[in-house]
DNA sequence: CTTTCTGTTAGAAA
DNA sequence: ATTTCTAACAGAAA
């Protein structure tokens, strides 16, 4: 489900919730989520704090101790939602954002925080993780990871650079790929392909300079105005707190199959491409 | 009713 | 080695 703008959301919306909050209790209702054992998990999480919450790519990285980390990937379908009862309990909704009350049938884990708060794992389609590493682990998991727009790696040297190692690979396989540039997920995929004009059937080695540039100046852009605005909620995506995404409707051309384009009204076409759902103007993209 | 699709990605197959 | 397909799962939409 999430992709950079939204787990970046989530990241923020966490650091600004539970940090310093002692753990002091986590009930594990569906176990294959957790990568540890059970015994060590709890031993290792209950008694501490969250000193910080970072992210690489679409991955979330709970610091906790100089050498624990606590990864969470949400997958598709997973949320991390916290909840204060005592704002409940004083009368209205926690969350202003949202009429989602947790937890629910998908909540899979629960964090107790104390004080009536909780934070809440949930996942519709379990398809997420979380897993305790030491640091070691942690560095040698980050360094899989390719350019990430928004940091310092994402310059147009080593954005040329990947695109020429690439060259037979086809432009939709090679901005989803996390080893090559990482945090783009389907639709931001197909948003920067349809600002930047370029097909997604074409290949990393085909673009002209022009095209390039382009295209490495308007991924960056796009996913930092997602970011602005919180992300993008299809389906199931919410934020820390319960809350939607407004890039919903600046989607230029992801889920928009049939509908006029925004720039020149031929109706956006929808095909599949290496198994994923792919959208695209016939008449903008070339 | 059945079939197809879904924001991810590790691992298998090609 | 590199690229494409499939499975993990539940539910909505066609």
């Amino acid at each position: 489900m999430p992709e950079l703008p939204e787990v970046e959301t989530v990241r923020r919306g966490l650091n600004k919730t539970i940090l310093n909050k002692k753990i002091r209790e986590i009930k594990i209702l569906k176990p294959k989520l957790v990568r540890n054992s059970l015994a060590e998990f709890r031993e290792i999480l209950v008694g501490e704090t969250v000193k910080n919450v970072a992210r690489t790519g679409k991955l979330l990285i709970f610091e906790i101790a100089e050498n624990t980390f606590l990864l969470v990937h949400l997958k598709m379908t997973g949320q991390l939602i916290f909840q204060s009862q005592n704002e409940k309990m004083m009368g209205g909704h926690p969350n202003p954002n949202s009429n989602d009350e947790f937890p629910n049938k998908y909540s899979h884990l629960i964090f107790d925080l104390g004080d009536g708060e909780q934070l809440f794992y949930n996942d519709l389609r379990q398809f997420g993780y979380l897993e305790i590493v030491d640091k070691a682990r942690l560095l040698e998991i980050q360094a899989k990871y390719g350019i990430e727009p928004g940091t310092a790696n994402y310059t147009w040297e080593n954005f040329r650079e990947i695109l020429a190692k690439k060259k037979k690979t086809v432009l939709k396989s090679f901005l989803l790929n996390q080893q090559i540039i990482s945090g783009l997920g389907n639709i931001y995929v197909d948003e920067s392909l349809f600002w930047s004009g370029i097909l997604p059937t074409r290949t990393a080695g085909s673009l002209t300079e022009a095209e390039a540039k382009k295209l490495f100046k308007n991924i960056a852009k796009i996913i930092a105005e997602a970011i602005e605005v919180g992300g993008t909620t299809f389906r199931n995506y919410r934020d820390a707190l319960g809350g939607k995404g407004n890039f919903t409707d600046k989607l230029a051309v992801y889920g928009r199959e049939k509908l006029p384009c925004l720039v020149c009204g031929t109706k956006i076409e929808k095909t599949k491409l290496n198994g994923r759902g792919t959208h695209f103007c016939p008449h903008c993209q070339k």
